[in-house]
DNA sequence: ACAATTTATTGTATAATACAACTATATAAT
DNA sequence: ATTATATAGTTGTATTATACAATAAATTGT
């Protein structure tokens, strides 16, 4: 073992992914999936987005998040709202049974994270959120 | 915002298995695809196992594991050991290309942790593995 | 004005997954 | 011991998330 520090980081990274991608696509809390759930969380703290924009921030194809969003736009969770300066884009913009559902889906998240770390110090609540935060930074920028 | 540090830890995960997702799933090291890295990496670790222990360890269908090992034994990367006190079960063992194979795409991977945490200190890359094995934990348990 | 680029959609293919039905074996109940 | 129930693994089928390629419409650069 070259690095046991990041040998530690990159098993517990793989078993990470792969039991909250098990928990998350079983959780469908009314309509609302993972990857929608993750579209919508993108709305919510960005405000209107195109699909293009959502596709580079989630990093997805085009194609993926154009099908995502004709299924939300279905389900009545976000409607187009033209962008008159470029009038091949529009933006998708939340609807509010779109921001119900989705807050209730995020609550439900946030229920299980309470759980999940409930004999956790604040502290190390802190650190977590802290370095997670920044290993996604690093991901987008390396 | 009722507690802004599970907020943080819940919109943190979210992008980061969203990335992680993304990186893994274009990553094919040879033969190797991401859920045939972890279940090999289950091997790896824990040595022979069946079908029904990987699929609960990582939390799949027996089915799914079923096709992942027949794939991978196809590849000659591993092979099946009768469990001679369960005559119904047996053991899937690595073999030598498997583990060198494996071996590839773990330092891929390890390299690709490095350079994501160049600028982070010892300590912090240690707190983020002990938190991720704790977190990783308390999915299973709770 | 024309060529090159960009946003979004749609057609098509693939891969990972779950569920259900099945076979063979093992364990429990009577 | 016989019978019923449970378990390990496989295979058929369906769904879903995804990517890539081709296309239409609009924009930008020269």
């Amino acid at each position: 073992m070259k690095n046991p520090l990041l040998e530690k980081i990159e098993l517990e990274m793989a078993v990470l992914v792969r039991r909250v991608t098990s928990i998350t696509s079983k959780n469908k809390i009314g309509n609302l999936d993972r990857s929608a759930y993750l579209l919508l969380h993108q709305l919510s703290v960005h405000g209107p987005l195109g699909v293009k924009t959502l596709a580079d921030n989630l990093q997805l194809d085009t194609s993926t998040v154009s099908r995502q969003a004709a299924s939300l736009e279905k389900k009545g969770y976000v409607y187009k709202v033209p962008d008159h300066v470029d009038r091949r884009a529009y933006f998708l913009q939340l609807t509010e049974s779109g921001t119900e559902d989705f807050n209730e889906y995020k609550k439900a998240r946030l229920d299980r994270f309470e759980v999940l770390t409930v004999d956790w110090t604040e502290e190390e609540r802190k650190q977590f959120g802290h370095l997670l935060k920044k290993f996604n930074k690093a991901i987008l920028e390396k």
